[in-house]
RNA sequence: GCUCCCGUAGUCUAGUGGUCAAGGAUAGAGGCCUCUCGAGCCUCUGACGCGGGUUCAAAUCCCGCCGGGAGCACCA
């Protein structure tokens, strides 16, 4: 998996077009530095993910930056699903395929072809031969405690100099059973004495009896990714790789590979880590409470996937502006998720109506509210008429007030936000004061009449419940919102009874 | 420990010897708004890790130090 841890001469056109007035800012022209030797319409790129989840925002700058030069080269752009067998503690998951699949296209980035690494075992294995001819690789059977403690020590195994034709031997009794896993593997002999320990004659191919769950048992001896990437990269005519930096020893093996099969490999650029601060971000994890449930599938906003992402109305070209801010630095890097929302907030609040909801309601009846008063209208937007307005039914005056707001202004005069004004007794009785707006502070209010009781998912997992305003019965799946000093929401699926259901994106 | 990478404001980033008394974003502070204590608008605060060189001139080049990260798997 090297997706882990991730602007063109423009930005996407798919930004909305910033309407005139309301204050809508002009998002600010990203560049990102060339990429060596490019020739517009010749670049090939390729991203290559595990498939042991759904993509989440770990994932986004192998996904955008790829993207990004691929359309600004005008190139190819492929997916390479690095599915070798992986290890007891990583194996791949046959879900996590499709998801990924679906993942990319929820974020709008389309490749030009996908290929699987469990499709192409022929491929690796034709490569090798002509490495034992040039004896620069070898098949060892060392322990994997000695050959770890050679390594440390600098010290060649036993079997490296054998001759020839034991290796070709050896090599096919790899695949045709002989050897049990573990009993032996294939390395690439570089220096034993190599002043960096971990490139000291490194595993190109080793024996795992796992069932793969594409492949089944069909090969028995697999790739390492090294090895894999370095064939691919060849074969699919990759001209730049562009991955994260902790893939950079990766280079030095394909290098290594290269050059013993006397070819000029794609240019190699790494960027550095990207960790997001409020995310905790893990693969497994996330799968481990997916499949049990504890999760509310991969759309469960604690994995941070793409589709949970967007599930919390956070847009695509949001997710593409924040990873794209930070170029293609070396740097490793640690970031607020709270500047994803900044840059999801520039695309929402210019076009998100408003709407009145309140947390943990209270019931307040005014006393002496006026009788004329039987509605009011309200803007969608404070500032951008064209998003209209719509009609609140006030009669009677009964309210819904957050437990909070009513604690707050307990004994004092407060205002009913673009309504009136009322006062609070130490009691908890509240009456009408009068109408006018006046400099005092002003408080979030859903009427009671027609109200609709409203369940906010939080990032966490949990629900906040409250009561939203009349308007919020008819809301569809995918509506977008800012509840007013609360935050932008998306709605979920409905059900026709029970709560409206909504999903907190950010404030 | 060894190898490699990185070091501009709280955070992210622009900057490749002069136009940088360092630009932008975000966060923070203050203000504005016939009405969002959490949006918007305006203003302000705030940085070249340290020490030596090279040069008329260094954030930009060189050396050392300090600090941070990654790799050292028969995982990806």
């Amino acid at each position: 998996m090297e997706e882990l841890r991730g602007i063109l001469a423009t930005l996407p056109p798919s930004r909305p077009a910033p309407a005139e007035g309301g204050g809508v800012k002009t998002p600010p022209r990203l560049e990102l530095p060339a990429l060596p030797n490019a020739e517009q319409g010749k670049v090939v790129l390729r991203f290559a993910p595990f498939p042991s989840g759904a993509l989440h925002l770990g994932s986004a700058r192998g996904v955008f930056l790829n993207d990004a030069y691929r359309k600004r080269y005008d190139g190819k752009f492929y997916v390479v699903y690095d599915d070798t067998v992986g290890s007891e503690e990583k194996r791949p998951f046959l879900e996590a395929y499709d998801l990924i699949r679906q993942d990319l296209e929820t974020v709008d980035v389309v490749p030009d072809a996908y290929y699987y690494k469990s499709d192409r075992m022929e491929l690796y294995y034709r490569r090798l031969p002509p490495l034992f001819e040039s004896g620069k690789a070898y098949v060892c059977t060392c322990p994997a405690e000695t050959l770890r403690e050679n390594r440390r020590t600098g010290t060649a195994c036993a079997e490296r100099d054998r001759p020839l034709e034991w290796h070709r031997e050896a090599w096919e009794g790899m695949l045709s059973g002989k050897y049990a896993p573990g009993e032996a593997i294939v390395r690439i002999k570089t220096d034993m004495a190599h002043p960096n320990p971990a490139f000291r004659d490194r595993v190109l191919f080793r024996i795992s009896d796992f069932e793969h769950p594409r492949v089944g048992k069909r090969y028995r001896v697999w790739p390492m990714l090294e090895y894999a990437f370095a064939v691919d990269d060849l074969e699919l005519g990759i001209t730049h790789v562009l991955r994260g930096k902790d893939l950079m020893m990766e280079d030095m093996m394909e290098q290594a590979l290269w050059s013993a099969w006397g070819r000029q490999g794609p240019e190699l650029i790494h960027w550095g880590l990207l960790s997001v601060r409020d995310a905790k971000i893990s693969k497994s994890k996330s799968y481990a409470e997916v499949m049990s449930g504890v999760y509310d599938g991969w759309s469960d906003p604690r994995t941070w996937s793409f589709t949970s992402l967007f599930r919390r109305g956070i847009r695509p070209e949001a997710i593409r502006s924040f990873v794209l801010s930070f170029g293609m630095s070396l740097a490793d890097i640690e970031v607020p998720a709270e500047s994803l929302y900044a840059e999801n907030r520039k695309l929402l609040d210019p076009v998100t109506p408003r709407r009145a909801f309140v947390a943990d309601p209270r019931v307040v009846a005014v006393e002496g509210f006026p009788d004329d008063l039987a509605s009011v209208s309200l803007a969608n937007h404070p500032t951008r008429e064209e998003l209209g307005r719509r009609d609140v039914r006030v009669q009677g005056g009964r309210f819904y007030l957050a437990a909070r707001d009513v604690d707050q202004h307990r004994g004092k005069e407060f205002r009913l936000k673009d309504l009136v004004n009322i006062e609070l007794t130490d009691d908890g009785h509240a009456r009408f004061t009068s109408r006018p707006n006046k400099p005092i502070p002003r408080v979030q209010w859903v009427a009671a009449d027609g109200a609709v009781p409203v369940s906010l998912l939080q990032v966490d997992g949990s629900r906040v419940e409250g009561m939203g305003e009349g308007s919020l019965a008819s809301v569809k799946e995918g509506e977008l919102f800012q509840f007013e000093r609360v935050g932008f929401v998306r709605a979920d699926p409905q059900t026709p009874d029970g709560p409206r259901r909504f999903v907190f994106g950010h404030p």
